[in-house]
DNA sequence: TAGGATACTGACAAAAAAGTAAGTATGGTG
DNA sequence: CACCATACTTACTTTTTTGTCAGTATCCTA
């Protein structure tokens, strides 16, 4: 994890319009590289592990799924499961607001198939 | 303006979701940076100048402006149009297939103002 | 003839995002 | 006791994006 500089301009700036524009701020949810992938995949399939979005996800690295879970569980857009066993067994959902990004996240689908 | 490699893991993996991502299209269409705030004034605004557009996109610079309109115009979303005087008038609007966003920047917008 | 207005362009540097690869933890199995 | 499976974590490097700031072109006006 790098944590960004505070008072670089770009942080500000971003910061500035966040609190201005509610497209920037739905963007700064969804649009990072990933992110909505994740989220598409939990809209269609519901629960999955880990491995089975690593599986899904072609060319990610565990890095950056990993961070990007991260980020979507701390948006409060997806819900983590930890089941205390070995191995490992964790699963991930969408939560109630994830959830509510369905249509957003449809229509990007269809636009990008149709044009 | 600098290029990008085309060799990069980056580069490679961009294009095999662009291939078969629907999502990934549309995101790369308007996920960048400014893109879907550019677009949302000229839904709004219809026919903007160049430097209307400035003032409007608070921070921005001179040179992520003209990139970034370059880039809408380059894949179609954005028409632009020079009147031949000086000194220099240039317009630019929404193209048909940028209109055609409507319904996702509104949903978007619509989503970031509620949650 | 020196600005002014508008829409850019280019070189260089800083910041942010992403890739690579090796390591951690733990209980069960051979 | 070595190894497996799963879900991460960490340090380091490369790639990509963005910021900064000075410069260009052209006709008009004072």
């Amino acid at each position: 994890m790098v944590k960004r500089k505070e008072n670089s301009t770009s942080s500000l700036n971003e910061n500035y319009w966040k609190e201005n524009c509610g497209i920037t701020r739905t963007l700064c949810l969804i649009g990072g590289h990933w992110k909505i992938n994740i989220l598409a995949f939990l809209l269609k399939e519901k629960i999955l592990r880990y491995h089975e979005l690593r599986k899904r996800l072609h060319g990610i690295s565990e890095r950056m799924l990993i961070a990007k879970l991260k980020e979507l569980e701390n948006d409060g857009l997806v819900t983590r499961t930890v089941y205390q066993q070995v191995p490992p067994k964790v699963e991930y959902s969408l939560s109630e607001l994830g959830s509510s990004l369905e249509s957003i996240i449809q229509l990007m689908d269809h636009w990008g198939e149709t044009h």
